[in-house]
DNA sequence: GATCGTTGTTTTAAGCATAAAATAACTTCA
DNA sequence: TGAAGTTATTTTATGCTTAAAACAACGATC
């Protein structure tokens, strides 16, 4: 086991601003931008989660979301969170209870609800998951200055909000 | 067929910066938003895209890619230029192809490469779904002024490029 | 206290995605 | 020229994800 370099059938992730050239929007050019970050990023943490715990990115997720809340949540509130539809977090759920990383009761004030709580296996997991990320994050924004990273921070704040905003209006104006 | 204002099963697209708080690393900070950024932005791409064209947007990826080529593509290229394993191109452009949007023919030079090109119909349509697909995206980012985009747009590059650097030194290094 | 609309979750069917192994064609070089 | 290694693609097994429909429990109102 050594020289292991490149796995079989691991994407090359190069230098493809998939899409669209200089004479486009703007705001095309910074989606497509954004997009490509954003997966840069993800495999590598994806790779990490695979190579070092043999698990998945949605399911480091919802273990992230129950230790950052402190405290069970509903399926719905997971839902929401991750924000991907209901039936996802049924089967995530599902698996993550098999493994023994969270348990899943139902409510006792709405029979609906179920809610979900990470076991100690899953919040010791957890740590150490989010241990390792942290650094391959931090690794992989090394490049950047703290100043440059600040800016990136505010403005994607920014842009989050004119997003959730343009949303918004949807729902209201008939 | 009225007030179809909230579909079945759609995710909210609530406030949610999913896993970590204030006291945790700039870094991770960054990549969490980051992430949030972009599901918002590609839930609103890919609802549009189900709701205007009845097809998703890997889909609407690979035509693009082919329509900015200008040329056929090999599916190893496809698969590098969208960052995903060769395994997914074959199936999604098996579909494209059974749709008539794009034509797969083995490269006469080397057999083992076989040669997706646009056809009409696939090129036509296309042009329809990138027209929509700028307007929604510029809509989404409608709050934000010409500087911060551009603000935006020069530090995304940044970043992409510290995660280029940071990703190449595995593989050279022993 | 039955009915109507709503909310929380699961199910279903289809498609997307990965990693790893398999297949097939190419290249090299002895 | 033929064995060994490389490259392009597909296959396989598994898991993630969606949209839509189904189901089940709640809440209000009459």
């Amino acid at each position: 086991m050594e020289d292991v370099s490149r796995r079989a059938d691991t994407p090359r992730t190069d230098d493809f601003e998939t899409g669209l050239g200089a004479g486009d929007g703007l705001e095309l050019r910074v989606w497509l931008r954004l997009l490509t970050c954003s997966t840069l990023i993800e495999h590598g943490v994806r790779h990490g989660l695979h190579r070092s715990f043999e698990t998945t990115l949605p399911r480091f997720d919802v273990l992230a979301q129950l230790q950052r809340a402190g405290k069970p949540l509903s399926m719905g509130e997971l839902s929401r969170r991750l924000m991907v539809t209901n039936g996802n977090i049924t089967g995530l759920v599902d698996r993550l209870k098999s493994e023994g990383l969270v348990d899943r009761r139902r409510s006792d004030g709405d029979r609906r609800v179920q809610m979900v709580s990470l076991e100690p296996a899953g919040a010791e997991l957890f740590e150490r998951m989010a241990a390792d990320n942290r650094r391959w994050v931090t690794e992989m924004m090394a490049g950047l200055s703290r100043e440059e990273k600040e800016a990136l921070f505010a403005l994607l704040g920014r842009l989050k909000s004119a997003v959730l905003d343009a949303g918004a209006e949807d729902g209201e104006t008939g």
